[in-house]
DNA sequence: TTTAAATATTCAAATATTTCGATATATTAG
DNA sequence: CTAATATATCGAAATATTTGAATATTTAAA
């Protein structure tokens, strides 16, 4: 994993709202429905939508769609692979 | 460690001059001088203080002053604190 | 004590991010 | 086909971040 794609990950980690959407998934095992992160936070859809992107485009979010309905599962080997980036820092 | 901690370090993370900055630590052990990152980087000197002040102030850094030069060292607690954070978002 | 070196601060400009209203698109239900 | 639902995009305002020139501060050297 390049520095660029440490970069993104990192920025998308870096709000709040997108930190509790992750962790939404402790309790929503499996995957999370589009909607019912638009329950979760206190946000107009539009903003949601905007977050919910900037996971997506880090890829820690994997999009499937549903029908009408999106649901997102965890990218587990890419936030393995960034947290193994963060290992290398500590010599 | 809670989320508001979690998003000023991803933040200070989301930087390519800062996460070089850190990765600059696996080949100076110990500790780097703040002269040495004014060296690596190519940014002003202001610009340079502006981004190890992110670094210090989400705590990844501790600064220590020696004589007129400034020394850091990595904050390997609260790096692992970090780490250990975004491995419980993998449930 | 004057000068030089290392680092920080202030200010402003440029750029990026966050948010929301309005609207568009896609899909399903009736 | 039409209406309703789910999600995305656009455009603009508010806010935050990044950068560097100018300057200040701190400390050591001469």
């Amino acid at each position: 994993m390049d520095n660029k794609k440490i970069e993104k990950i990192s920025r998308a980690l870096s709000d709040i709202n997108r930190i509790a959407i992750l962790q939404e998934f402790k309790k929503k095992k499996d995957c999370l429905y589009c909607a019912e992160v638009n329950d979760l936070l206190d946000l107009t859809q539009p903003s949601v939508s905007h977050h919910l992107k900037q996971l997506v485009d880090a890829e820690l979010l994997l999009p499937q769609k549903e029908g009408r309905n999106l649901k997102y599962v965890l990218n587990l080997e890419v936030l393995d692979d960034y947290i193994a980036c963060l290992n290398k820092l500590k010599d």
